[in-house]
This record gives structure tokens, sequence and C-alpha cells, in this order.
DNA sequence: CCACCATAGTTGATAATATCAACTATAATT
DNA sequence: AATTATAGTTGATATTATCAACTATGGTGG
């Protein structure tokens, strides 16, 4: 049982640093989850932002976007305001709460990171992100379009 | 938005790998997850095998793998036995059938990983697989006992 | 033996993540 | 104008996950 699955350990690492984001949110007290902080992560990066930029971001079901969105406007941690260029369309940008809650997140992230790389090679770093990349691009190659 | 974050990278590969795994257990209607072929394979594995081994191995809360196993009970995929020697467990096993199901559950994740993989050298990706595991290790160590 | 604590597993409640189908409203195309 | 596509919402539901409380059994110290 030593050496996993290759797939096991990727999956096994996943669940480990979800968790522990999820264990800094609750000891923070913010009423969100980790994935209110990948979609408040993408929202400060990207202006303008829609909620169907973070679905094709993020690669999830817009349903679950809107709900995602609907806690962090609830938190007063974005906004959404109507878009002047599509009615459809609702133009969504971060407060001033956010951006504060955002950039301790990312702190919490970046040192999660370093506690995880820890003794890797500035190299070998570079080569594992660079295969995570190629790995998610080798699976989205072949997704069928039907 | 091109260089996403190193965590976010791995979030999303999972996430993907997680969906396809998904896809695939569709086609073949079988009744389970992609968490139940996990478990399979720990079952298949290991013996003699309890449900506490493979929350151990999963690390995961006892009353999942419970519901977990359960399903994998009614589908005939396992079986359950008292362990002789003690009375407060149940040893677990892979039944023929299941036996079957997992045979062709790694081979769908033996074709997962070789397009995963696709066009990645040999010592990329033992580089990789060697991070992953230091990576979990990382994160294990310093988890809080109390 | 007995009181005490630990362990294996179950159950109920609930949170977090995720998707699908159906729907409204608006935009774009023919 | 009719059709089709897109943005977003809502309801239903599956999957993954954890916690607390519980039963039953096992081990340990007095």
């Amino acid at each position: 049982m030593s050496t996993q699955q290759p797939l096991d350990s990727l999956f096994h690492l996943a669940h480990t640093l979800k968790r522990k984001i999820h264990d800094h949110l609750e000891a923070m007290d913010l009423g969100i989850a980790p994935m209110h902080v990948r979609v408040l992560k993408i929202i400060n990066a990207k202006t303008p932002c829609t909620a169907i930029d973070i679905a094709n971001f993020l690669d999830r079901d817009k349903a679950q976007v809107t709900r995602l969105l609907n806690t962090l406007i609830a938190q007063e941690l974005i906004i959404k305001q109507p878009n002047p260029e599509d009615k459809r369309s609702q133009c969504l940008s971060i407060t001033d709460a956010g951006k504060e809650i955002t950039g301790q997140l990312t702190e919490v992230n970046k040192r999660i990171f370093e506690q995880m790389a820890a003794g890797v090679s500035e190299q070998q770093l570079e080569s594992f992100m660079a295969v995570t990349d190629k790995m998610m691009h080798n699976l989205a190659a072949q997704a069928p379009k039907s």
C-alpha cells in the first residue's frame, strides 16, 4: 500500500489541500468555503468579470456559479451591476471588504503552498507545475463535443 | 489569466479527472461513483480489510466509509463478514462480480492516466509523482494533534 | 471483577460541491 | 418576424464530506 496509483495520489493531495483551506476559513470565521475563495480571486484579478467568465474559468456549471456568487454578495464581498452593453449580463466587482479578505486569503494560500513545497527544488517545482498544466491540456483536448 | 495559482491548477486537474472517471462510470451504468472505485480498489488490494483501514487510507470520516460500503454491498461488489478476532469489526472482501468490475475500472484509470500523461517524459513523470508524494507528506507533517 | 477509557462501526443532521433540466430575458442571426 | 443563441436563475438531485451522538465490544488499571 505504500505507493498508490498516481491518480489516487493526486486526489489525496487535492483533498488534503481543500481541507486545509477549509480549516483556515473556519478559523477566520468568514461565512465562505474554498470554492468561494477561488471565485473571489478570479473577480479580483479580472475586470470586467461576469458569471459566465467564472463558469468557463473554473469549468463548472453556471448554476453553481450563481449560487457561489449569491453567497459572496450576501457577505458583501462582491457586488453585481448591470452590464451596460448587454442587459442579460451582470458585471461583478469586488468590494473593499472583499479586497481585504482576498488579500488575507492570498496570504493563506501562499503559506499553504510554501509548506507544501518545502524542500522541493525550484527546478522540480517548475517541472511539477508544467506537467500539471500539460496534463490538464491533455485531458481537455480529447473532450467529446456533442 | 493564463498562468493560474499553483493550487488552482491542482484543483482544476483533480476536478477534471474526477469528472472523467464519473463519465466512464455513467457510461458503464454501474450504480457507483468515483469514491466507490477507490474503495473497491483498496479492498481488492488489501486482505484482510476493515472499514477503519479504508477510512485511514483515504483520510476520510468513517461515517462516509460506512455509506460507501453500504452501496458496494447493495451492488454485491463486496461482502462484509464478522471478524472472528474482534466482534466490533467486520472483514471486507470483494466478490467475483466486484473483481470483474475492479479489473475494468483499473483499465479505465490506466487509459485516463495514459491520456493525461501523453508526451510527458518518463523522467518528468517520476519527478511529478515524487513531488506529489512529498507534498502530501509535507502537508500531513504539521497537522495539529489536539 | 469492575470501572474506565478506547476502538469499530452506524445513524442523523447538515455543509460543500456539482450537475441537469427547465425557465426568463435579452441578443444575434436568418 | 421567426429562429436560435447566450446570460443567468431556480428546482431537483447526486456526490463528497464532516460532526456529534450512539451501540457494542475490547483492553486496562485497580
